[in-house]
DNA sequence: AGAACCGCCTGCTTGC
DNA sequence: TGCAAGCAGGCGGTTC
């Protein structure tokens, strides 16, 4: 599914494909997505990418802003053959981006361009004095804690585990009892496992596919998520897989404290 | 106010 | 083998 890494190599992708490019036309196939064939055609002057939404932006101050949610993906194909399950098209000179979706959870929202500002985004803007205000004393567990869209951008359930098992915290682990050393340890390897993300080009355990519709590489790297029952790489131990807020967990109860 | 829960969706996996 | 039930989960909206 797509998190921050994910929808980071979409967003370089689609800037070097589309940056600088007339959008000739757009086509929904979806009437969840009707409200996406409003748009008035445009140059598309940058892709940027706000939390886990990707921006298009247009030389007609309006903006697409896509929402990939669970299964959608984007892809790039130089014919109109239509890939199944596609929900939605955007038409250039020398190609198609498809919005595809199994799901249909993705969004597609026509805006008006905005410079907002993001301050909760580990990898493009984070206020570590804001956060701690805002967020650190919260009374969850810091497993839903990361995942809170509000709380942090772009975090999703892999890298939520990920982070945790390599800061060795405990997923059951209340916001609200972390030092602020144990926070600066969160911050610091949440910042590297983002970052190994992006320049693996996402984690493709399941259905994630880049523009081009490769997959990415930063599967070979998990150590705790999918992991259940198989030995921890650090203790040897057995990963553990636990429900919290209706997601699992996956986690080292020997490593994690 | 803030935490917990619900609903949106459909393809795949599991159990009988 | 076939079919139904269970599961996956981001996140906005609703309820507690």
């Amino acid at each position: 599914m797509p998190e921050l890494p994910e929808v980071e190599t979409l967003c370089c992708q689609l800037q070097k494909i589309i940056g600088g490019k007339a959008i000739r036309s757009t086509k929904v196939f979806d009437d969840k997505l009707a409200g996406a064939g409003n748009l008035k055609a445009g140059i598309v002057r940058d892709v940027k990418r706000v939390g886990k939404r990707i921006h298009i932006g247009l030389d007609n101050h309006t903006s697409i802003i896509i929402h990939l949610r669970m299964t959608g993906r984007l892809l790039w194909r130089q014919n109109s053959t239509r890939p199944e399950h596609s929900r939605w098209k955007m038409v250039f000179k020398d190609g198609n981006v498809f919005l595809v979706d199994p799901r249909r959870f993705a969004t597609i929202t026509i805006g008006v361009s905005t410079s907002e500002k993001i301050t909760n985004d580990l990898v493009a803007g984070f206020d570590h004095t804001a956060f701690l205000k805002q967020q650190a004393r919260r009374r969850v567990n810091i497993k839903t804690l990361l995942m809170d869209p509000k709380a942090l951008a772009g975090i999703g359930n892999i890298y939520a585990c990920e982070i945790l098992y390599c800061s060795g915290i405990s997923p059951y682990r209340q916001a609200s009892s972390l030092s602020l050393k144990e926070w600066k340890r969160v911050f610091a390897t949440a910042k590297r496992i983002l970052k190994k993300g992006i320049e693996k080009r996402g984690t493709s355990i399941s259905d994630w596919r880049d523009l081009y519709g490769r997959p990415g590489e930063n599967q070979h790297e998990l150590k705790a998520y999918g992991r259940e029952g198989k030995p921890c790489k650090i203790c040897g131990g057995r990963i553990q897989r636990i429900k919290q807020g209706g997601r699992s967990t996956f986690f080292c109860a020997n490593c994690q404290k």
